[in-house]
RNA sequence: GGCAAGGUAGCUCAGUUGGUGAGAGCGCGCGGCUCAUACCCGCGAGGUCGAGAGUUCGAAUCUCUCCCUUGCUACCA
């Protein structure tokens, strides 16, 4: 038996989510859902980030207390998944009694084992960014970059983790493993990186940062967000220093850890340093995602160009997140940056999921209908020519996933579908029928049928609904694992009525997709 | 500035270690079909493979120079 752990990183509860953070859960929930169907133990963990000077700040302006408004906002993001039907396991907040417990004993472990020193710092502070900033980092007149405004000159004593510790670790970890950082072209990045590491401060004055996990014995500092985000990946699944769950035991390591490309340094560095000091074994990889652009522009706040799921949806008129998920699971190779744009948005899922599959799907059962009023018969069954590349499109797939390639995998299924319908036209049922050579033309719609079956369960983790909808009509059971599809399991007798056959999904309207450009 | 990746048909891109006349999808044009969600199938486009030079019997594919784009370096999915 397989286990399978995948996360998500847990976004910072500061906003609403934009289609940024619903492409990665898009993403990881299209993982998950396939390796659902090849493994038998499978978990998924997303969650929110919800401690730190921003929302102290932000709850401040809004006459909220921090928890209120992190109560507020991480419901938004639970909101948000379940509209896109992001199925997760679990879902941590980092301000979870549980978490901040463990997290407490973590740092505790690591300062009692000498991996956490205290050490006095001077230094440029910039209170928005929350951090010290080298003299390297400010403009010419001396301001941070980013708020516009001078540091003040800080001395404090933090708490520092010993990172360089682990440096040549973690150098060759990345060396020995090729397929850690993924895509590989960022383990340049990171190595490089490397080169330049130093210890990491990992607390911050309570006076100053007082919405964060105090350290235990010492108060006066709080946990900074490396020691406390992203532990959560062990402590939601019940790590503990003193001894830890059968579910972490059983879980832990994580399979796939899927992250932005933006953060990859922290999770490539600093989190498998950290890991090493608890004497855990690391990830097997690290899914370093790009950026969704809208309309080739980087989305930001200030281009006033960020677009939620919930806009998408209603632009389209979407009642189901499927062609969203579709779109955004293909829309770009894995690590490189994606664009999206409503017509492009339109156009793909318009040719692959309405005409081309939903079409197929259709066409096959009215004829089955008309001809057979519905019923397969005995002698239509075993004479299936389509088999063999069904079941290569299942390997390919499954080889497709094991990689990471997502768009791969999704071009792969609309492959099969097009070999599917030219497979219909070649042999021209209607024809067969009209010309009497019945059993032969029952034969060939039977096939389709059984290759269909095949593509529900290959389309079903980019879109869980549209597969549900295929399978129903095929009374074809959608659970079935990926090593059970045998492209055989439709048996002779009577399969649908005419009132049954639905479309299982509708063409994007011209004039709404026009509408929603404005 | 440093490190890295890339510039191939209108658009998005494939093109292993150099070698049959340079490809796919979409869009577009024409033709076919009529079972179907005006769908599906076939055919076509003639793109100096960023520019220049070089190596070679032969280069989109190797070398050098140049131009341009992007990523990382530098909080943020």
């Amino acid at each position: 038996m397989e286990k399978f752990y995948i996360t998500t990183a847990i976004d910072y509860v500061n906003g609403a989510p934009h289609i940024g953070h619903a492409y990665e859960k898009i993403l990881t929930d299209v993982i998950y859902r396939h390796f659902t169907q090849r493994f038998d133990k499978t978990y998924f963990l997303t969650g929110t980030d919800e401690h730190g000077i921003k929302i102290q700040k932000t709850s401040a302006q809004n006459n909220m207390s921090p928890k209120e408004l992190c109560d507020m906002n991480s419901q938004k993001f639970k909101d948000a998944w379940k509209a896109l039907n992001v199925d997760y396991s679990q879902f941590i907040r980092t301000t979870d009694e549980q978490h901040e417990k463990v997290v407490q004993k973590i740092f505790k472990k690591l300062v009692e084992q000498g991996d956490i020193y205290k050490h006095s710092y001077k230094g440029l502070y910039c209170s928005g960014c929350e951090c010290f900033l080298s003299e390297k980092d400010l403009t010419e007149d001396g301001l941070c970059p980013d708020h516009q405004k001078a540091p003040e000159i800080v001395e404090e004593e933090n708490y520092f983790f010993k990172l360089t510790k682990y440096k040549d670790a973690i150098i060759k970890h990345i060396k020995t493993h090729p397929d850690f950082i993924v895509p590989s072209f960022r383990a340049n990045e990171v190595l490089n990186q490397l080169e330049n590491i130093e210890d990491i401060s990992v607390s911050r004055a309570t006076a100053n940062v007082s919405w964060g996990i105090p350290v235990l014995d010492d108060p006066a500092q709080s946990i900074y967000v490396w020691i406390d985000a992203l532990t959560n990946y062990i402590t939601a699944i019940g790590y503990d220093p003193d001894g830890s769950s059968e579910k972490f035991k059983e879980l832990w390591p994580a399979t796939v850890q899927v992250i932005g490309k933006d953060i990859l340094k922290f999770h490539s560095i600093y989190w498998p340093a950290i890991l090493m000091a608890l004497d855990l074994p690391l990830p097997e990889h690290l899914l370093a995602h790009g950026w969704i652009t809208i309309d080739q522009t980087k989305m930001s706040k200030s281009l006033g160009n960020v677009i939620s799921p919930e806009t998408v949806m209603e632009a389209f008129n979407l009642t189901e997140p499927d062609s969203l998920r579709y779109y955004m699971a293909s829309a770009a190779p894995c690590g490189k940056d994606g664009n999206y744009s409503d017509e492009d948005f339109k156009e793909k899922v318009n040719a692959h999921l309405a005409n081309s599959m939903g079409n197929l799907l259709n066409r096959t059962l009215s004829m089955l209908v008309k001809y057979f009023e519905g019923d397969i018969k005995p002698e239509f069954l075993g004479k299936n020519e389509l088999k063999e590349q069904a079941l290569e499109a299942v390997k390919a797939v499954k080889h497709h996933f094991d990689y990471f390639e997502i768009q791969e995998a999704a071009q792969r299924i609309i492959e099969l579908v097009d070999i599917t319908n030219k497979y219909v036209t070649d042999n021209a049922p209607w024809t067969l029928a009209k010309e009497g050579q019945i059993e032969k033309c029952g034969i060939v719609l039977t096939n389709v049928l059984q290759v269909m079956t095949v593509i529900a369960s290959l389309i079903y983790p980019f879109c869980p609904n549209i597969a549900k909808a295929m399978s129903e009509q095929l009374s074809y059971d959608i659970n079935t694992k990926l090593d059970n599809i045998t492209c055989e399991v439709l048996k002779s007798g009577h399969l649908i009525d005419k009132e049954n056959i639905k479309p299982v999904f509708l063409r994007l309207d011209s004039e709404l997709a026009d509408k929603s450009k404005k």
